[in-house]
DNA sequence: AAGTGGTCTAGACCACTCT
DNA sequence: GAGTGGTCTAGACCACTTG
């Protein structure tokens, strides 16, 4: 018997709970189980799939590994919500280790037509309409990054009408909340360069001094490239840690 | 027969597997099987402690995981060798990206008292006897990496009698055949600064230049620090990328 | 008390490697 | 072909969370 699943699972060389795995993670991304619900139960899943629990569990295991789901004892397990709101301050330490969240001014905001490079990095075409912020972050009153964004913008509409004023100052809880935009994950690329005069200014900080530069793209739950940012600040205020296996 | 097998899985609160999988740990760093080695069977571990083969292999999946071991299908399970050689130029992009190994001149070798910060790195009492080391390495025969390490004196004395001329340029192999050292796993603390006069003639640049500093502090399988390393490099050559999930 | 995920068992069969 | 790890099953019991 039984209802011909349209086995999700029939990938060729795939082991059934890697397989079991890709279809779940399909459905995920298709908005089946938003962010921050639950999955149906074990129980459930298995007999949906036709498997043995244990089986079931080694998908589920593998996409808890891979950080899209969160299993919790006693309760269920449940697809991620978006990235932690600021770990920018992972890469940077500036007096105050206080997990104090930096303060957010939008210095500017424009729709313009992507240049060839962040088009690129967005995975879109040359040309398609972006929207571009510059704001300044700033911790105990003192600018302390420079953020420059680029937002895709059919999807990012909603921010291209908000006045800048209610604005928050972590921007990914806000992309899910007004945007529908879930980050999942995201890349980091460090760097070290010096300061241009007119980025400088915004950091107060003198011309030509060192700084520490972290590219980021960003993804949502299909694997999209929903931002691209690259963030500035005092070189000598950088550090990171590196575990090597 | 049969020892009473000093129960190492008797800790409290922990899971039977996760108890096997601290026990073999520890028969690992006392040297019971040398990195490289083979564990002995799934069906024999599993026997000898007296569990089902699946709680035995979540054990070892634990293991492996860590890092600590290396499951191969159809051979074994192996304690995973050294560190690979020459990690360091994962944070440095020079110009041909050849996968060469920098070539290495020590500049200076001596046996001293640990100073307080070393010794304290080292997990060691401020004036034990330590090797510390000051060497160049070069790619295409341009000088790009400054290193100063510091190494435990009694676990390297053999490197403090061999000859300059016979140290190899990836320094982890020839800790593990000389001295019987095996890097497990290392912490690498990225920061930023510039050079001195001294350091920086050693690197062809000039003084002030913006450097690039990794301090690298390598464990050993038994978790004892065993070597702190500091490399300074071009900040300008110095790159990253980190996966944020 | 009911429902969830976490641990564990005692098997079966398959895929890979070596000789 | 013998031995290894990889996948899968169909259960049992435990620990945690919530009504």
């Amino acid at each position: 018997m039984t209802l011909e699943l349209v086995d999700a699972a029939a990938e060729p060389g795939l082991s059934r709970y890697a397989a079991i795995a890709a279809g779940l993670r399909e459905r995920i991304a298709a908005g089946e189980w938003p962010p921050g619900t639950a999955l149906p139960s074990e129980q459930v899943l298995a007999a949906q799939q036709g498997v043995a629990m244990a089986t079931l569990r080694r998908a589920l295991e593998l996409l808890a590994a891979q950080g899209l789901l969160e299993r919790v004892h006693g309760r269920g397990t449940f697809v991620r919500a978006s990235l932690a709101g600021a770990p920018m301050l992972r890469f940077f330490r500036f007096g105050d280790g206080s997990g104090e969240v930096p303060a957010s001014r939008i210095v500017s905001r424009r729709k313009v037509a992507a240049p060839a490079q962040i088009a690129q990095r967005l995975g879109l075409a040359k040309g398609e309409p972006v929207l571009h912020l510059l704001r300044v972050r700033s911790l105990g009153g003192k600018p302390r990054l420079l953020e420059d964004l680029w937002l895709p913008l059919p999807m990012f509409q909603p921010l291209a009408e908000l006045p800048i004023a209610q604005w928050e100052d972590l921007f990914y809880p806000m992309y899910a909340q007004r945007c529908g935009v879930h980050v999942q994950r995201a890349t980091d690329e460090i760097g070290f360069g010096t300061l241009g005069a007119a980025q400088a200014a915004h950091l107060a900080l003198p011309a030509g001094h060192p700084c520490a530069r972290v590219a980021r793209r960003a993804h949502d739950l299909a694997g999209r490239c929903v931002e691209v940012r690259t963030t500035l600040g005092d070189a000598h205020a950088f550090h990171y840690t590196v575990q090597i296996t």
